[in-house]
DNA sequence: TTTT
DNA sequence: TTTT
């Protein structure tokens, strides 16, 4: 009885920052900005363009993905849920970062060759790999 | 070339708190719960329920709707757009808190009688008003 | 690259239709209303309320709690794909279906008790069943 | 207490065929193509890719920004409803078009310059005007 | 064929 | 701070 979803197209602010946990899953994390046109009020006010940046975590198969295929600048479509963490400052006061639990990807920048960094063109192979969902995750992590 | 689009269907925590701009305008803020069902793993392992809650602003028409619909404990679907807004906290330190500014909303909650507090039954008024969008705006408002 | 999604909130027409294929595989099939509301334009012209009907299908586990759980005139979240299908007529002339591909089911009717037809109370189990993704679907069938 | 809600990112198959009310009013028609990665079942099947055609319908401006911007071959985001269209075949019988009545676009196709077919550079204009949504609509139309 |  |  419950929906929590989040769709997104923007661009890739920094190149992925892929982790991988003792498990051996991965975990992507990346800034995508959404950009709202600037446009004019009924009365005249004009209101500016305003960038909204988005924190983006990605797990498993779309961590590696990403890892392989996408980059800093890249156009994304993203879908997911919104999700609070909570750290601790070094004030030891509670603090709150809200992120994107990536769950659904696409790459909506067309590359001559998508390929992973460093190898020679396999048009194919990334195009079938860069957009795997997140539907077929199945280890021990609590989420 | 950018969506920054989110969609909720959850429970109301708070009866929204209402108020007006100097030029007239409502703004309406509320808590609103969605939660994750408790499943278990491949492995067994036990993964709780998780509510998260999203802090929802409505403008104009919509917190007009809000104010006479809207009670704690509702279901509601609300559409909108995540924003991160910034304020100085008491050390002067920027704090940034997240925000889904929605503009549209369904009420969920079937009632006998859908109509404003203190008021006798006005099925028809009500079911009409409760789904205004806020397509209609048309003010001095940067947003 | 591509992008195939659909959200419904409705109200279901009749009690789903369920089938099982050879392979075990449930089917379910039902009718789900959406409503726009009636309003009044510009220039004062009425314009009526309209009910567009959108032909569900779930497979699976989705259709299996449908079967147990979805009865007519019950509100659902349903998400889902838009899917054309063919078929000739009597005539041997090429006729299309569109039906919705549910992978995600809500139930948004509450019960005092959720729970399987002819069954007795059962809340828990019904409440944890009632809204099973597509995503664990591993057979054999084409989709 | 009804969504109908359909978001695609696709190409287009065709020009749009653009045409004006009597009233002034554009209309802008053309297909849409989603397409669904080729996969193999868990047994082994290979699932061919399968692609969806969308008959996707513009009003107003959103159709005029078609007619100057959308071209064969562009990827776009349309954000719509779901809308059954009816007419009398031949021998008089009802038959049903299933389209998908667009309220936002985004264009996704990177151009140098983003411009009227036939003109000269005009980018900011051509890229603001892009996505001009179907908000602003009030004519004396019935929808 | 649903619902408000 | 909601709900199931």
């Amino acid at each position: 009885m419950s929906l929590n979803k989040v769709q997104l197209i923007g661009n890739v602010g920094k190149d992925p920052d892929v982790r991988y946990l003792d498990s051996g899953v991965a975990v992507a994390t990346f800034p995508l900005a959404t950009t709202d046109r600037a446009y004019t009020l009924a009365n005249g006010t004009q209101v500016p363009e305003r960038t909204e940046w988005h924190n983006i975590v990605l797990w498993r198969g779309l961590a590696e993905t990403a890892e392989k295929y996408v980059r800093k600048g890249d156009k994304l479509y993203i879908e997911g849920k919104i999700r609070t963490r909570s750290y601790d400052d070094q004030n030891g006061i509670k603090r709150y970062v809200v992120e994107i639990f990536g769950d659904n990807m696409e790459m909506l920048t067309p590359r001559a060759v998508q390929q992973p960094a460093g190898q020679v063109q396999q048009p194919a192979a990334a195009s079938q790999t860069a957009s795997v969902s997140a539907e077929s995750a199945s280890d021990d992590l609590p989420f």
